[in-house]
DNA sequence: ACTGATATGTTATCTTATTACATAAGTTGC
DNA sequence: GCAACTTATGTAATAAGATAACATATCAGT
């Protein structure tokens, strides 16, 4: 049921600090915030974070090369996961949509391609940023 | 109504390199490819690619850093543009989708959010790969 | 020719991600 | 316990992708 996994320390120490964050970090700033925990690589990062996408509770935004802490890291599967970004703020927002992903099942079925992994991001300005 | 633009001698080879290639290209393997022509810096390249992606002429995939030669490239002005992207073959199919479009619009109208650039990219195996 | 805008060339640097290799720690079966 | 195996870590080096800074050059309008 809940898709809660058993981290490691390097793990856990990664997905805390993009918990904590308020919106993506990128790798190196990652690495940069756990120097005190005794980080000194990339790969310890690196390694962390294809472990936490693995297990759904890390995503990853293509258009930033960043990670986020999953919205709902108890849901276990998503469905497919659209995030809208603030260029502004940098805040993000996911959010699930089932005609987006049906639209996709549409597309994928009829020309006989099958699909792994759907990526959809919104850029633009977030609505706190258009008022200021 | 064509969208053609006039483009400078370094637009149009990265263009051409871009229309010749059978699949996305990195910047840096554009590069390579524009040896014999002149080309000595990364810069040559990305600066090109700014010019050709204003003009809608070339799309960038996020999720795999690398560019292609639009597939309409004479239709001016696209909606919602999304592209599968095979992982085998390397092949990208692009296409228009109105509802995706529409949905996109539909979140970001909900929730006061101004889109400025929407990326969609369907990663998995093409027919042709699943036959063989 | 003077001015301003756009395009180029070149070098250095920055950011992001992976390869390679060595070491440590946990698990399973005996 | 111990061998055999798998998983996790540490570290250094390097590859791949992108930009900053600065100097020139080209072209249009006046
Ligand atoms: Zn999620
Ligand atoms: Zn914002
Ligand atoms: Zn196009
Ligand atoms: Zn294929």
């Amino acid at each position: 049921m809940t898709a809660t996994h058993e981290l490691t320390r390097n793990q856990a120490l990664v997905f805390n600090a993009l918990t904590k964050a308020e919106s993506p970090l990128s790798a190196y700033t990652i690495l940069d915030r756990l120097r005190d925990d005794g980080f000194r690589a990339p790969l310890q990062v690196y390694r962390a974070l294809d472990k936490l996408l693995d297990y759904g509770m890390v995503h990853r935004l293509e258009s930033l090369n960043a990670f986020v802490a999953c919205a709902h890291p108890h849901c276990g599967e998503h469905g497919l996961i659209a995030f809208a970004i603030c260029e502004k703020c940098g805040q993000v927002s996911e959010f699930s949509d089932v005609v987006i992903e049906e639209q996709v099942r549409d597309w994928t079925g009829q020309n006989g391609f099958k699909p792994s992994k759907t990526t959809v991001e919104i850029r633009g300005t977030c609505a706190s940023c258009l008022n200021s």
